[in-house]
DNA sequence: GTCTATATGTTGATAGAC
DNA sequence: GTCTATCAACATATAGAC
């Protein structure tokens, strides 16, 4: 079925090359990780990253799409099965679909979780194109559905509460924080809180507020 | 009552370094920030920095230090007040005396919301032990106050709540996702969200479960 | 596809005049 | 305290042999 000489070891070298770069970007960060050392490190030529990805800032691209997009399609995946099943999921089965691929995608991946960290502070010269367009439909997706479970928080509400989530998860994943190691004690932990946050009473409006008797 | 000739301007280059170093930073991260850079926008001398700071560390860690102290001096004060006036503080009190010095400061000087997203991804190596020295005070205060608060929490649970806080909140200083620029909006709302995650019940645990019959 | 060799620029740090 | 000049080390990128 193959072709007699190609198939393996040629695309080896590319796949070493993500390797390395995700773990000395991780380690050391983007600007401070040179391609010497990342040829190296792949046991590859300095040349060798230039003929496959042509430059660093698609090496970095590549490393970032590899581990981030089967997250986000597990994410979907769940999701999609919870509004199959019944209508209206509840807020701790967005919440915990959200999450979990997350979570035990960074802990079966450790150079996922410093990588998230990147995400978080790199500037955003680079990786913040990269951000906005690989995770444009999770938040679209779970946002809605989140408002549909929450109908009574307003929009701009929902949305922060949204951000409040995702932030406190990156704090897991990046291991900033006293966190269990374990994500079978994590995620519950991690669900349970930030569902009771969603579930929160919405923040009294200002013009809504003391409707029991109106002033002249 | 000041000496003839030193005060204003012999300081003055220090300051102007700082400044710089804390806007590059910001801007472009720590590792891809060379001193050149630093010294040009400061309009001062290529060795300026090594006589005013001895090295690149030691301007990174000054800059860090000028801006996060006065926000941990404030949540501390605020701590002690609260545990001065009656006893047993509020969780929401507690939450918002952590989380309010650090919004508004960072909506009124806008180069340390960039630095914090620097503290949360740059490589350990440098930050880390920064990062610790920094905030351990503040961490112990108020995790300790916050077990008094809610006594029916375990510690691990309570440390890993604390860490999701404060990753909800450096989300927002760092504008990572969708929230009101206005501290007066963004602040109540997420004292809210968190307060209530930080009151979630805990997690049932697995030897005190179902204590209401027990198998001979 | 992979290598060596090299062109060209930038980095952090220092020495020493003023 | 501030400057210019200069260092060795390292960066990205490319050219061309194999």
């Amino acid at each position: 079925m193959a072709s007699p000489e190609s198939s393996n070891s040629l695309t080896d070298t590319k796949a070493r090359l993500l390797d390395a770069a995700e773990r000395l970007f991780a380690r050391a960060g983007i600007a401070a990780t040179s391609m010497r050392a990342v040829t190296a490190e792949a046991e590859a030529n300095v040349a060798a990253v230039h003929y496959h990805f042509g430059s660093k800032g698609e090496l970095l691209r590549a490393v970032f799409e590899r581990r981030i997009a089967p997250v986000n399609e597990e994410r979907l995946k769940r999701l999609d099965d919870l509004e199959a099943a019944g209508r209206g999921p509840s807020v701790d089965a967005l919440v915990e679909a959200l999450v979990r691929p997350a979570l035990e995608f960074a802990s079966r991946h450790p150079g996922l979780s410093e990588l998230v960290g990147l995400l978080q502070a790199e500037p955003a010269d680079e990786v913040g194109a990269l951000f906005e367009e690989v995770f444009a439909e999770t938040i679209e997706r779970f946002t809605a559905a989140l408002a549909r479970a929450l109908p009574e928080l307003d929009e701009e509400t929902l949305h922060a509460r949204y951000g409040f989530a995702i932030g406190a998860m990156v704090a897991v994943i990046t291991h900033r924080g006293p966190f269990a190691t374990d994500p079978a004690k994590v995620i519950p932990d991690l669900v349970r809180f930030l569902s009771a946050g969603m579930k929160a009473p919405a923040a009294p409006s200002i013009a809504s507020a003391v409707p029991t008797r109106e002033t002249p």
